[in-house]
Parts: C-alpha cells; sequence; structure tokens
DNA sequence: CCATTTTGTTTCAGATAGTGAGACGTAGTT
DNA sequence: AACTACGTCTCACTATCTGAAACAAAATGG
C-alpha cells in the first residue's frame, strides 16, 4: 500500500528547503518560499528558524528574507579540499590548460548530471564558485557523455533515466536511444566529442578518469569554440587529454589521504 | 532546570556531524568518527546513513569511509552566487588586483572570524575552493581587525568574546584590551594593516566594505610581502582600496537582486 | 483614522520519527 | 575454532516534529 516514496525524515526536509532556495536564486520571504515548498507554513516556518539558527540560512531582519549561509561555504570549501579528485586534479590541469592554451573542466557525475569541479582557462583566468559547483546537463556535453559511457550497466540505466533530453541545438541527443548508441561508441573510442551539442559554437573532447579498478570517477575536457578549432583539431590533443586523465586517475588511487593537514587549524 | 543549551534537534545533530567530518579533513570510518561525536553508535550510523542518502556526505564501500558530499558543492555554488557581495565585488577585485599588481581578498565576518570569499592573485592567478570557504583567525588578519573595528559596539563585544589570541608571531595581539585600543584607531583612521601579525613576512592594508546605513558587510584587502613592501608602501595604496571597497559596497546596495536568472537552468 | 488583508508567530494535542541499550552478523585475527 | 572489532538491526520508549487553528503584527486601502 501507501505508493512509494517518501522516506526523507526532518533532515531530508530541511536539506530540500536549501534546495529550493537555491533553485529560487535570490532571497526570499516566507511566503513567497511557502508555495514552492510542499510544508505547511508552521512547519516551514520552524525549518526556516533551524536552518537560520544553524546558519546555514542568512537571514535578513530588514527585509525579512532567507538566502544561503555561510556555514554551507565552509563546509563546501572542506568538501572540495579532502575530495579526493579535486585537489589532486589541480596541478594536472594546471599543466594540461597551460601546455593547450585551452580552457579545460574537470567534473564528476552527480545524479546523472554533470557537476563541475574545476575550470582552468588559458586566456581570462580566475574562476571560483562561480564555476566549481555547477551542474551541467549529462546528455549534451562532453565530460557527461563520457562518464556515462563509463558507468556499469546499471548505473547507467539509472542515470539515463535522469536525462532531460532537451534539446539545446540542432545536434542535441533528445532520445535515450540515440543516447545510448553513441555512448557504446564513447566507451570504445574512450573519449566523447561535443559537437555544439550544448551551445552552439562550442565544441570539446572529453576523456573519463578511471580509478585503478576502472570505475568512472570523473570526467576531464578540453573545450573550445568553432572559430578557433574543428573537432578533428580536438582530436588531436586525444593523447595529451588522455594522459593527463590516466594522470589523474593514478594519482587519486594512490593518494587516498596523505593525511593532509588542512583541518580547521584556526 | 536542566541546566541550560541543548535546542539543536535532528538537523543541528546532522550538521554538526558534517563539521566533525569537515574538521578531521579525511574519509573516516564510522568508529573513527564516534570519539569526535557526543552520539551513541547506532545514532551515529542512522545519522550518516540519512546523510548519505542526501548526498550531503558520499560513502565509499571499499573502504567503508564517509567524506563530504557533493550536494555541498553545488549548495554552496548557489549560496556564493547568490550571495550579494561576492559576485558583485568580482569585477572591482580584479581591476584593484590588475591595477595594483598585488593579492586581494575578500572576505566576510562569520562568527568573529574572517570566511575568505575571493581571492586575486596577480602573479599565479586560480584559486578556487581551496581558498574561498577558507577561515582565518579576527584579531590578527587585516580584513578580521578592520571588519571587528566597524561593527556595532554590542556586536563588537559578542566577537571579541570568539578570539583566540593565539601568538602567531611576536607582533600578534594577545589581549582583548591591546587588540580593542587597535580596533579604536581602526575605526577613526578608516583602514587597517596586518604588520606581521598572523604570518612572518607578510604585511596587508585592509579596508571595511559598508552598507549604506554604514553596517559592515565585509573586508577587502591587498596583501603583500616585507620583502616586497612596507607598510609604508602599502599606506600609499590606500586611495585605491577604499574607492574600491566604496565602490563595492555601493554596488552592493543598489543591486540587491535585479533578478539574476542563474538557478538551475540545467 | 479605522477596517481589512496579508504575513509572521505561537499554541498544543496528537502523530511521527528519532533514540540507544542491547543483540546479532560478519570479517578479520590469532 | 575461539576471539575480537566493527557494522548493522531490533524494538520499546519518548523526544521531537507536525499542522490546524488562533493570534499578533504589519501592510494596505478606503
Amino acid at each position: 500500500m501507501t505508493e512509494k516514496q517518501q522516506a526523507e525524515g526532518t533532515v531530508g526536509k530541511a536539506l530540500s528547503v536549501l534546495d529550493t532556495i537555491a533553485s529560487i536564486g535570490h532571497p526570499v520571504r516566507l511566503v513567497e518560499l511557502l508555495p514552492h515548498t510542499k510544508y505547511p507554513k508552521p512547519t516551514l516556518y520552524r525549518l526556516l528558524q533551524t536552518l537560520t539558527a544553524q546558519s546555514m540560512l542568512a537571514y535578513d531582519p530588514d527585509r525579512q528574507t532567507y538566502s544561503l549561509g555561510v556555514r554551507l561555504v565552509r563546509l563546501a570549501h572542506a568538501a572540495w579540499n579532502q575530495s579526493s579528485l579535486a585537489p589532486i586534479a589541480r596541478p594536472h590541469i594546471d599543466a594540461l590548460s597551460k601546455k593547450l592554451c585551452t580552457t579545460v573542466h574537470l567534473a564528476q557525475l552527480d545524479n546523472g548530471q554533470a557537476l563541475y569541479l574545476d575550470k582552468r582557462n588559458a586566456a581570462s583566468p580566475i574562476e571560483m564558485f562561480s564555476q566549481a559547483g555547477k551542474v551541467g546537463p549529462g546528455y549534451c556535453t562532453g565530460v557527461g557523455k563520457v562518464m556515462l559511457a563509463f558507468l556499469e550497466t546499471e548505473q547507467q540505466n539509472d542515470a539515463l533515466k535522469k536525462q532531460a533530453f532537451h534539446a539545446y541545438t540542432p545536434n542535441t541527443h533528445t532520445s535515450k536511444e540515440s543516447l545510448q548508441k553513441e555512448l557504446n561508441e564513447i566507451a570504445k573510442s574512450g573519449v566523447a566529442f561535443d559537437n555544439e551539442e550544448h551551445e552552439p559554437g562550442i565544441i570539446c573532447i572529453a576523456a573519463p578518469i578511471l580509478s585503478a579498478k576502472n570505475r568512472v570517477i570523473g570526467g576531464l575536457s578540453v573545450t573550445s569554440s568553432t572559430r578557433r578549432h574543428s573537432l578533428a583539431d580536438l582530436k588531436d590533443l586525444q593523447p595529451d587529454l588522455l594522459s593527463t586523465a590516466k594522470g589523474i586517475g593514478q594519482a587519486a588511487e594512490s593518494w587516498y589521504f596523505p593525511d593532509q593537514n588542512n583541518s580547521l587549524k584556526t
């Protein structure tokens, strides 16, 4: 009986409120937030109180608005730093970007989508949170497709169910079938191309980052624009890309915490 | 009766577990985490389950370890982006760093400490999460002191109680009194200097970022080393620093969400 | 100025979800 | 095989969360 789903709990509810506020994208008042959630007013009120008390939300008394709080930034800092991928990949990405003079992305699979962990841009440097933490579609980005392609069949199917198949451009895959077909090819060839499938004029080549046991732990891509390169040009970068991806995979594997002493030694 | 404190709730407990894992700084197993918390084993176990299910933690089945999850990174991305300070300050910081060819920091007050939101480094570019989200002491950094100095008396007192007064260097303030005295001077002069109080050889000049109502909303600093500059040199940068800080303050004020459409248009 | 509406906050009995001592399963050791 | 160490499960207990309804406080408007 009782359908299915559910199984949240107070913590789940609180976190979903955070997500909702994040998706709205600006500070919100209680009533504005209310229709976006499925909770009655007093419940939502209490959740907001709790989260505010925990610094997960910031409350502006003047405007009576809630926005995402600083504790998140602090925690994410730690998360990024102690992730077994991002900090390790950093020097490799630096080197690759410098050598090829192109934009390099590092991503990780998150619920069928590509979550960008790092970005190196040869020309205009510096991207902070504005890039890291961003999510892109799995079915029409280079890193997305390559990570999907190297997934175990079962996980791949799960992930495929979560794709939106929105046609951003004429080249975007719009069905599971056509995507699946390309994924098989990608798995064989070892690299994925984004042929303006997400944004017109933007192309890229992407490789998987694999663990020793061949599990996908991330994706690495070199991005360019059609006015600067062709897909064939990108293909030439494949050796560099693959060796960097391999290097990162090995580093991530062999490392596994050399007890880096960041933490809060404040 | 019953002493005082408490007042957590399930959410608070769950979040404190996140903090604990963050402070440990590497993936942990259940038993390793256990002594760091005040929860009995089955309770902690369930909290970990919940957080893992929510992607706030990542679980490595091979090693049976938990580490901070990707959802944090996603949320922090949103938090950074929709904060009324960091994204707005970005171009100003870029310009300042470029003009002066120095390292520039943007920080915000977080529980008496300086939480770094952004950093621009003239020489070696790029600092991602490795910098943003980092916290530094309030009593012995330029941004920290300047933000404390411009606080309302009451909030200042609260914040002062939270200072550790650890003597990082011979120049570090080690008492509330000596710090308080300097804070008064800072409030008058409008800028704070860090005279190697946190790290030997590192000096900086910092200015507050103020809202229209003169509330401190952040701190901005220009950092250098004693081998490159003297405090007097930094003093010469004061006009540039102040005008940038003012510019950021005004931008943050006038803006207040022009309904930027980031969100997750994935 | 008071009436009206909207939004934020509090109450409280009832329902749920969290709690943790203890038992149990499962590796890994000796 | 006995032992140890750790992860997982059970279950009666109860702390916590729930949300309709009432209330308070602003904002609105006539």
